[in-house]
DNA sequence: CGAGTCAAAGTGGTCTGACCACTTAACTAT
DNA sequence: ATAGTTAAGTGGTCAGACCACTTTGACTCG
């Protein structure tokens, strides 16, 4: 007649920490007891305080210091993206993979659409006018300042791993993609970038 | 002699069950090695090995059953990143993740335009019209089953990695953006589509 | 012969205790 | 006071022991 669920050591010991950061008004920084502390408070063996430990670890909400202890840290949910990674990019196909990064570069690009100026649109000139690089290279330049200009580190995070798996076979668009792209920028045609970037075939 | 920086040993472990896997083509569902057997194999202590298959449990790429063992899993919500996601995620943070979520929403539902036919589409109107469901449950079952229609496994699990995280304070459309979409989907109006999630506001 | 029963083996879950590696802080010697 | 050394604290890892649960297969019993 349990209604409990058979709920693991670890998640519990899960919620008790997060209760303790809470009544305890930890912040990113700030120490945590140790190991043994916890074990002994919590009457959890130090395997499941560890285990929990590192659940909070992978997620970024803790980091750890051999030696030194563990510590709030500030929250970077990118970690998990990473992992997961590690494990789908091998077992993906190279089709899918760049149909995801087009689509994150199309959307990057409608994304910073409002804060661009004139600045901005230079350093895009810039980077296409610099014939110490390849076609190839230009375009990862192009769309790396354009998803840093996101402001939205998740979205970089993933573009960035996609990018480092994909370097050997990834592609560009034609010159005049770019050129055009910047003109819609100029000329303030929101409308017509998602067009654009359709259009447009990779090489 | 490798000079490897000092891993630790789960991570090292991830490696192998990572090679593992691609190496005798493990599909979801089949069954890895015990963790007694691993620890055997890998030369590591089973605690490590356990600090490992935690760790792909929490991104949701295995499934422990107890006493049955390890298993590849397809999609398997865990309750642990959001349970820890939610008390220390920054208004920023929120915001980062629910607009990448949003714009794979968004791409997903362009990239199966063509491929839609009567009996999908029933099947999206079936789940709008299941009034056993909120309508936030009604907006993740009605992605879903357009995430998983673009056959991009990457896509997939990265949208599911967000919806993890995000649960707690995600959002869905109106009534009316669902029988909208539907509708440009029956009409073949795929350039109406972009347009019509860029005017909607979550709720 | 077939179906149900049940004991044994296998597997994940957890705890304990022991080392090791590294960091920090206190202490000493100069 | 400063630098160097030492001891204590802490995370990292391993081994072994139980426990709880599932699976398997041999063994009944009909």
């Amino acid at each position: 007649m349990s209604m409990s669920p058979k709920q693991k050591v670890y998640q519990g010991v899960l919620q008790e920490i997060r209760k303790f950061i809470e009544v305890n008004d930890l912040k990113p920084g700030d120490k945590l007891p140790s190991e043994r502390e916890l074990s002994d408070k919590l009457g959890a063996g130090r395997s499941s305080i560890r285990e929990a430990l590192r659940a909070m670890e992978l997620i970024g909400i803790i980091e750890t210091r051999h030696g030194g202890g563990t510590f709030l840290s500030k929250y970077r949910p990118y970690h998990t993206v990473e992992l997961l990674s590690t494990f789908i990019l091998s077992q993906t196909t190279k089709d899918e993979l760049l149909i995801v990064k087009e689509l994150l570069e199309k959307e990057a690009a409608k994304l910073i659409f409002q804060q661009l100026d004139h600045v901005k649109l230079e350093q895009l000139k810039t980077i296409m006018n610099d014939s110490s690089l390849t076609m190839k290279e230009q375009h990862y330049s192009f769309f790396k300042y354009i998803v840093e200009l996101t402001d939205n580190q998740f979205l970089a995070r993933i573009w960035g791993l996609i990018n480092e798996y994909s370097k050997s076979f990834t592609g560009h668009y034609s010159r005049e993609f770019y050129m055009k792209l910047i003109k819609l920028y100029k000329t303030q045609n929101y409308p017509s970038i998602e067009g654009l970037f359709n259009e447009e075939k990779t090489y």
